[in-house]
DNA sequence: TTGATTTGACCGGT
DNA sequence: ACCGGTCAAATCAA
């Protein structure tokens, strides 16, 4: 679920699965009044049920703003409730403002957002699995805490126009008022807690079980460095974009951006296989998709990851891509069938 | 050295 | 004019 292919999920299936995300966000509260006690007495407990929360909000808000993008209405500008302000600005032809040297050499190229409410969540803390890049601060008329402004972390190297801006409750000063804005087309390695763990998948069915592991794992510098070099000397266009393949890259990969660049692909394969051959033997992940009959796996070694689909969700992504891999053993990136 | 944060300036909407 | 959102130079930190 950390980026849905706008329009792919159908709006009743995504209300469906707001709904169930809604009641066991119920269920949480519900359960942590009746945990109150061992809450005070054990920090782990509030921890765990913050990241419950954090997460079951973020997945929240995502899917919302899939269920916005499939929703042909009138609302939906450009397309999406989380269409990105700059990318509209783009295609609806409007003036950009050109940068404007001023005396300290700063540029003057500034644009307010459009109105786009986003999706507000209250939390105990700023983590939420995705890695944010602080730009901002702000004292807020009539607030006695200032607003901090985050952009995603891939904004330049994978396009990612994920936004979100917090501020300390006014009511309880120990949460954060944490506004989502925009949604995450990045592939980050560091969100992989997201994507399910599920041992038997073959066994499960059309049940679903998300996951709330820790962020133990984050991307390298060095290698978000060499990523953005080989992109600026390397623009080649994604295989994954090929004719007959960009639906199926779409709905599978998800994450990847149009823009993404083979050296993505290799990179996060080449990480992704050291994090899988060191940590992990078999990884097995299902997303919220999966609540609309579809399932999915991933099963890796350190050379290679593929991702397979049960049966059942051919019927979702249809055509070719049940499997995809990686290897950067060569450079050569495997065909999609 | 390089990525992240801070912070004042600037922009656009109201 | 005011205010919220964003930019980017300066600074910090690892």
């Amino acid at each position: 679920m950390e980026s849905c292919s706008q329009g792919q999920i159908p709006s009743d299936r995504a209300e469906t699965v707001i709904q169930n995300i809604n009641q066991a966000k119920e269920g949480t509260n519900q359960l942590e009044d009746l945990l109150k006690d061992l809450i005070k007495s054990n920090p782990t407990v509030k921890k765990t049920m913050d990241a419950i929360n954090e997460n079951l909000s973020s997945s929240l808000s995502e899917l919302e703003c899939c269920k916005a993008a499939s929703d042909p209405g009138p609302t939906a500008r450009g397309g999406s409730v989380c269409s990105d302000d700059r990318k509209s600005e783009i295609s609806s032809g409007k003036r950009k403002a050109v940068p404007i040297p001023t005396s300290d050499g700063r540029g003057a190229s500034r644009r307010r957002s459009q109105a786009s409410p986003g999706k507000t969540t209250i939390s105990s803390t700023l983590e939420d699995g995705h890695t944010w890049r602080k730009y901002g601060q702000k004292i807020i008329q009539g607030s006695s805490h200032h607003r901090s402004y985050y952009r995603c972390t891939h904004k330049y190297d994978q396009g990612c126009q994920a936004t979100r801006h917090t501020q300390r409750s006014e009511d309880n000063p120990s949460k954060y008022n944490i506004t989502y804005i925009g949604v995450h087309t990045c592939q980050d390695p560091s969100t992989l807690h997201q994507i399910i763990d599920m041992p038997d998948s073959k066994e499960t069915g059309n049940s679903f079980l998300i996951s709330f592991g820790s962020n133990n794992y984050s991307r390298p510098t060095k290698i978000i460095g060499q990523l953005q070099e080989q992109q600026v000397q390397r623009p080649i266009p994604s295989p994954l974009q090929s004719p007959g393949t960009q639906d199926c890259s779409e709905e599978v990969v998800s994450s990847l951006t149009p823009g993404s660049s083979p050296a993505d692909c290799f990179m996060l394969g080449d990480e992704l296989a050291a994090l899988v051959g060191s940590t992990w033997h078999t990884l097995n992940v299902s997303s919220i998709h999966d609540q609309a009959d579809m399932l999915s796996s991933l099963h890796s070694s350190p050379r290679s990851l593929e991702m397979g689909f049960m049966p059942n969700s051919f019927a979702q992504l249809d055509q070719d891509c049940m499997l995809f891999g990686f290897d950067n053993e060569d450079g050569d990136f495997p065909p999609l069938r």
